[in-house]
DNA sequence: GTCTATACCAGGATAGAC
DNA sequence: GTCTATCCTGGTATAGAC
């Protein structure tokens, strides 16, 4: 139905959030756009931070599922290569609520301190599976490093807005194998 | 001189932006901790904004100087690995002022558009100098993400707090040029 | 479920005394 | 150069009518 109000306000707050930022969206400025005013908006959501929780729980969760699931496989190349993807494909379903976590970190922080350690947590999981089993300092770098990589699929928007999703997986997905001494097809590089 | 007043304010704001985010901490909070009240700030600094500005600017001059230096380069595999170093210097040397760009992004735009600009127009620069002559989708994209990944040098300090720089500097410089297909000399990379 | 009206608070910024 | 006092704006939140 079209007339889910509380829907129609996550939609339209996703929207102002991750284009003017977290703190430079007032709630005034949503209400307006749902066809609401202000007031009423407390009435489907008691703050604008639990606004704002809804919207970045469903990457949340989904990336909870994809460290639980590479912590349950053995870490071979085709493993690695495979969370990777699961990565990428989280954060390419799940854009514009990335792009607040990622560029707009220190309003997030302060608004829903919880949810950003439990996302650092999360992070820290899937870096330390990536790195491998007795990881080197540099392994760990690495493994960090190939996170960001992926990250251009958030970032790229700005910088190379026609390419497809299609463009940015296969690329990232090869990008960040590099990073880690994967070769293009999964298998273990070799060893320098 | 300890009594350079503006050269206080500006270690204090710097530290404090970069910690709590631009926002989120008021001109009162620098004041106090310089042992100011909030109007002397006015004294020394006609805005927010302008503070704000002052701070950014050594990073955006030095990203300038890369950008411009690599466009007067060939690109060797050689070449890009030094513009790569390079990069991840000037990151490394304002570790402050970077982290306030990536962490704080939405805060910054609407603060000083202009500047914004100004950034994102020299990273096309330099992604537009990574991807070679008569770049593919794909090097473009490559180009983003080799970037990305020195951010690393930013972001990890979440992670690994204990890192040093040099071994930052040994492995990231590693894992740009994997991504653009250089193997761990500088040289070319065999083609697929 | 939605609106109007209103109280409240905090932050940026300015005026003018010392 | 620094202070006190004050203004103005804007977001947050509540009460209560419809």
């Amino acid at each position: 139905m079209s007339s889910d109000t509380p829907a129609t306000i996550r939609t339209v707050a996703l929207g102002l959030f991750s284009t003017r930022g977290y703190e430079q969206t007032s709630l005034r400025e949503i209400a307006e756009r749902v066809g609401l005013t202000k007031a009423s908006l407390y009435y489907h959501y008691p703050s604008k931070q639990a606004l704002l929780l809804d919207l970045l729980r469903p990457l949340l969760d989904q990336w909870g599922e994809v460290a639980a699931g590479a912590e349950s496989l053995p870490h071979t190349p085709a493993n690695v290569r495979a969370v990777l993807r699961r990565c990428l494909d989280v954060l390419l379903r799940n854009r514009a609520a990335a792009g607040l976590f990622v560029r707009d970190t220190a309003a997030v922080v302060v608004a829903i301190a919880p949810i950003w350690e439990e996302l650092l947590q999360l992070n820290e999981r899937l870096h330390g599976w990536l790195a491998g089993p007795r990881p080197a300092i540099a392994d760990r770098i690495r493994a960090v490093a190939a996170m960001e990589a992926l990250g251009a699929a958030i970032s790229s928007s700005a910088y190379l807005p026609e390419v497809t999703d299609d463009e940015l997986r296969g690329t990232l997905l090869d990008a960040a194998g590099a990073v880690l001494g994967l070769d293009r097809t999964g298998d273990a590089g070799s060893p320098p």
